[in-house]
DNA sequence: CTTGACACAGAACGTATGTTCGTGTATTAT
DNA sequence: ATAATACACGAACATACGTTCTGTGTCAAG
């Protein structure tokens, strides 16, 4: 005897599902009764049956120690990270990093907001921080004066990441690809049409971070 | 008889607004028991006194309408923008832009979420699109195939303005810095070691967007 | 000492809330 | 025809919930 089967995401579900987002957004999470009176439902056990449905297929989320306790799972107003902006990153000047004691809560003045969506995945904000560019030196890097860059704490990479190195032999800072070869290290800039420079596995090399993300912003004349 | 004066924002009121907060983040408002368990209130009646003093302050709204509808009067995690990205943009290829008859509805393949906070003051998302770089063509506007692009629809432009060209008669789109000279416009290449290019007034000429922002997105190596 | 406001408390109350139970119809495959 | 499941319903129930009411203690100023 085979199982009449579901018949999924129904309409039905979908405006339930819709419902459910709209108060989200709103702060103000529904009742049970609520929701039937918005999916034309009489009965709160008919409501409590799509709901028990939607949590099966990962849409929502409840909580049965308090009321009006449902979520989506999924949001996109929460997945907004803000990273810290620690300085600036310059040639000529050693590169910020974050101090693993600070707490860096949010400051308005010093950070960047981003979209979850746009990091890589599994990344943790904790691992993240910004600098921003000062000056036309990571023009090399196909990054401008004032852009923000956005780098995962790292002291170590792999070819082709694209790292924030100090060179204390150089006093210099730069952002490039890096690429281990037999007896030096090549970092390569983004422009191809620059040469890369080479260091030797004995000078002083020190990876700050890898560069996940550059964030330009354009200031537009007032219309 | 003077009026003997209020004590202002207490520990106490710090305390309950901290856990309406934190709440309303996870989606989940409190009831009037739940802030008082927190706030070691053991009395409903003086939590809806603090209650009703933290609406004075305008620092949370309530809804008499329905239970548990308490929350923060302002939020910074609702200031996510979906900006829908409507193509590629390259050399050769004409530039898409906005239907203006067209919804564009959160389409997680096709769009780009920004914080609100990156963009300019008073921009609207409805006038915000974006293109994504493909080739290296844009390179002389420090741009990398790959980035995504964000324009605010435009068919003017002014001086220092970076604009998105379409150049009918050369079959070239462009991303240049836009300037209105005597006899000609001159689009102004972001790197300042290439050449512009001078387009004649009786020559074709379409501003489709200006450049408010440029994202670069790294691909990191798996750990 | 008196007065008025602030801050706090508990009880009572009516309404809101979600779960559980029993019931019914429709669909599907055997 | 049968059995299993989907889909729908209303009622009952215990608990959750916010407001209102009444009361008390403290404090500042006259």
């Amino acid at each position: 005897m085979m199982v009449r089967t579901r018949k999924g995401m129904t309409d039905r579900h979908q405006k339930i599902m819709d419902f459910i987002i709209r108060r989200y957004d709103e702060g103000f999470p529904p009742s049970i009764r609520e929701i039937g009176e918005e999916a034309d439902i009489s009965s709160t056990s008919v409501v409590t049956y799509y709901l028990k449905q939607l949590t099966e297929m990962g849409l929502i989320e409840r909580d049965p120690k308090f009321s009006r306790a449902v979520r989506p799972t999924h949001t996109n107003s929460k997945d907004l990270f803000r990273i810290p902006i620690l300085g600036p990153i310059a040639a000529g000047l050693p590169i910020p990093v974050p101090d693993p004691q600070a707490a860096y809560i949010g400051d308005e003045i010093n950070g960047v907001e981003v979209a979850r969506s746009l990091l890589p995945e599994r990344e943790k904000a904790r691992e993240l921080f910004a600098l921003k560019v000062q000056g036309d030196s990571m023009i090399d890097a196909m990054i401008n004066d004032g852009d923000i860059v956005i780098l995962k704490s790292a002291i170590e990479a792999r070819n082709g990441d694209m790292v924030a190195v100090w060179l204390p032999g150089r006093d210099e800072t730069t952002l490039k690809y890096f690429f281990k070869e037999k007896e030096r290290y090549r970092l390569q800039p983004a422009n191809p049409t620059m040469q890369p420079i080479f260091i030797g596995k004995d000078e002083p090399l020190e990876i700050k971070g890898k560069v996940v993300m550059v964030i330009r912003k354009l200031e537009t004349t007032a219309a």
